[in-house]
DNA sequence: CTCATCCTTGACAAGGATGTCAAGTTTGAC
DNA sequence: GTCAAACTTGACATCCTTGTCAAGGATGAG
């Protein structure tokens, strides 16, 4: 078996990312990548050079995936009604397997001391494009846009969706966050004032 | 040079937080320990048994040092103020020294899956203490409590701290945390409506 | 059909990291 | 002063991970 590849890049990117969503970057060994594919180490080294070029492609795939159901999600309904679909798709997204796999941004995010510049960079592009996305969508609600600066508002509610994923971590479950989000949307758009 | 212990252990403990605050537990090794305390690796194993052992001492010093400073910075002025102190408190805290070193909380629930259940409880711990501690400041505060229930406020104002701490990993520096945390006040809080 | 090219495989070298231990030294109790 | 107890030190065994490579096999262009 040779001569040509043998394996499915696409099939490869994306058990790849299962693997590095669950480990982390940095946990996840060419060891565990080369079990979870069935692609010996040697051929992963061979095909892309190293973990952080593998990671980089399963991060830019499921990037850009998560960037576009997020902005469909910030798309319906009033201000309240468009964060809370974005709010809800985020807490499907980190609680979902068992054990739940948290958020891979926010895991990345958290190795920025030991990761190069090229991660570096991919987390802060997603934070900015999501920041804009959000900023958007409040800006263009039909109704219940609160007095505060869009812009402002949307980095405040990527950093509460950051600390969601940190809450995921330290124990809480679906339901929780769930519940934390409203009265988060509850306090920022404020219906009951 | 033996017998008795040749080293201040507050001292190790002081200098292992500091190891372990900037590399994160996962990533301090033994060796750096014994480097940075200029104890050697195999005294650190005979005093304390292994690095969990260790950080669980300097985790609980530090918590009980963070949760007191906290609640004094709860104790000072209205809600928004209170909340605002309290701001600045972890925002100075996590960014201080160059690199700034980050939040060793939020970095260490981030390794929750591959921590043990002390070290798991230990950021449970902290974690929930803050939300009382916030808790009560809000429903204490003497002037300018928002309408929704102070509990479920205070699990979103901790959450919101958690993403500040990660949103500094990302990149964002003490201004801009600052800023944040102040739009999220004033939203809660909501003094411009 | 031939052969250069490309892929796969298993092995190897090197560099950490953990945890253990025997040997040596100092202390303090008696 | 003696001696058991406790600490320090350096070394060792083990395991894991990375990255490289030579050898071998399949492919497809010409």
């Amino acid at each position: 078996m040779a001569g040509v590849r043998q394996f499915d890049e696409q099939e490869v990117i994306a058990v790849a990312l299962e693997v590095f969503w669950r480990k982390g970057l940095h946990d996840a060994t060419m060891q565990d990548l080369a079990a979870a594919t069935g692609v010996q180490r040697g051929s992963l080294y061979h095909a892309y050079g190293d973990k952080e070029a593998i990671f980089l492609r399963a991060f830019d795939g499921y990037a850009g995936k998560f960037l576009e159901t997020a902005a469909s999600a910030l798309a319906q309904g009033d201000a309240a009604a468009r964060l809370q679909n974005f709010f809800e798709l985020i807490i499907v997204n980190m609680t979902d397997g068992s054990p739940p796999r948290g958020c891979l941004t926010t895991r990345t995010a958290l190795d920025a001391a030991i990761s190069s510049t090229a991660v570096r960079q991919r987390v802060q592009g997603v934070l900015g494009r999501l920041e804009q996305l959000i900023g958007k969508a409040i800006r263009s609600a039909p109704k219940g846009r609160p007095a505060i600066d869009a812009n402002r508002l949307a980095r405040v509610v990527v950093t509460f969706t950051r600390g969601l994923a940190v809450m995921e971590r330290a124990g809480y479950g679906r339901k929780q966050l769930k519940e934390a989000a409203a009265t988060f949307v509850a306090a920022l758009i404020g219906d009951a004032r």
